[in-house]
DNA sequence: ATCAGTTCAAGTCAATTGCACCTTTACTCG
DNA sequence: CGAGTAAAGGTGCAATTGACTTGAACTGAT
């Protein structure tokens, strides 16, 4: 029986959406960033970013730390997806991670500058990662699109002003389904999320789209009553 | 700058019905027990029970473990909660508590004797309890009201046998409200998660009611895919 | 043995919601 | 100015929900 005490880190699973390189038309697909892995156990693999937590910050800082940190990334949204404890998960040594999960919008996600150790992946299409990231990637990947159909975190990955369209794209992005565009646009404005500008989106060959900005007194997330982060 | 590494444990917050003492008719209210603190800090105060993590459990048989030690207590139904590790939610030390929810049956119930450190308390009217436990409850009771309308956890708090009215009273005692008994029928038997038996509870001065048993090959948590505990 | 009381069980109906599809409007570009 | 395109708004059907009603089955008391 191996009685030492557990080593404790967090990690963090970051969304965005970015538009597949190829083709300009596409709505977007899903990416999150990885960092290879410098040291053993794992050397060489992709992993999520994290470390561990420092004695003065909390465990959501310490993410957004470690994130800034090994990603160069900000984000809007962070919270907590799991704590991770397996005996087994890391070989050799007893490691337990909280993860956090992170939605970061395209102007944020500009600064993951690409590097020999940064690099963005679709993420329905993940190489195999160090230690069980497989396993939160996926886990983290079901409770974005559970979260997506009862609250409003879509608008975590838009800009300040959006169109209806846009938003709409970010849902059958990440739910992978197309959605039918009128019936789209009553829900949300049924749901009082948004405030439409009086400001129009020009340059497209069609009637140029009202903007729209979030509804700044309303709960995106429903996380009940958690203390703040 | 405090670079100590946080102290690991875990704490379970456990549910169960039980009839109000009082008056037999009520339907049952929601009770928790909580463990009297036998050292400082917060010495004789109330608290959730918990531990530290053994080097060769994970973190859910940790909760498990711990539960039985400290109240006898064992489980059908135990679930990760949350994360707590803000810096000052324990003085002097740092603690980052997982804390995971349990519900139990009647049956089990009875396990937990009371005792000078083992209580049990309504949920609703608990005392200032140790650390930020009384924020946890909260957080738990939310998140049990809330799961308790998308899924069919109430079956963890029944026996193996039961009627349709046993059932509701179990949602109406967690959610505070009463329920219309025929929409519920209607309601629950379009889930197909339960199943009748042919058999009927006597005994009472009306007309006996059909047991129902759970539908095993039925989903009750829904906590998609998670690793098994 | 009958009756009163209680609860199970099933059914009705109106209101609401969700979803598929259709029409009109307003703009850009050639 | 006309064609093309997507926004914006509307319509109707099907499924679901909630309030209510009715009848059946049983126990315990008279």
């Amino acid at each position: 029986m191996n009685s030492q005490a557990p080593t404790l880190a967090v990690s963090t699973v970051i969304f965005a959406l970015r538009a597949t390189d190829s083709d300009e038309a596409t709505p977007g697909t899903l990416w999150l960033p990885l960092v290879r892995r410098i040291r053993e156990p794992f050397e060489g693999r992709w992993a999520l970013p994290g470390g561990p937590i420092g004695g003065d910050e909390s465990l959501a800082d310490a993410a957004a730390r470690n994130l800034l940190e090994t990603t160069s990334l900000t984000s809007r949204y962070l919270e907590q997806l799991y704590a991770f404890g397996t005996v087994d998960r890391s070989p050799s040594q007893r490691v337990v991670s909280i993860v956090y999960w992170a939605l970061v919008r395209p102007d944020e996600a500009e600064r993951a500058a690409e590097s020999e150790n940064v690099r963005w992946f679709a993420a329905d299409d993940l190489p195999s990662l160090a230690f069980d990231h497989n396993t939160i990637v996926e886990y983290a990947l079901w409770r974005l699109r559970n979260k997506m159909e009862y609250s409003r975190i879509a608008h975590a990955f838009l800009g300040e002003r959006f169109t209806l369209t846009q938003l709409r794209e970010v849902y059958e992005a990440v739910l992978r389904k197309p959605l039918d565009p009128a019936n789209f646009r009553r829900q949300i404005e049924s749901t009082k999320s948004v405030v439409a500008t009086d400001e129009r989106l020009a340059g497209g060959r069609h009637r140029p789209p009202r903007l729209y900005r979030y509804n700044e007194s309303f709960d995106l997330a429903d996380n009940g009553p958690l203390p703040v982060l």
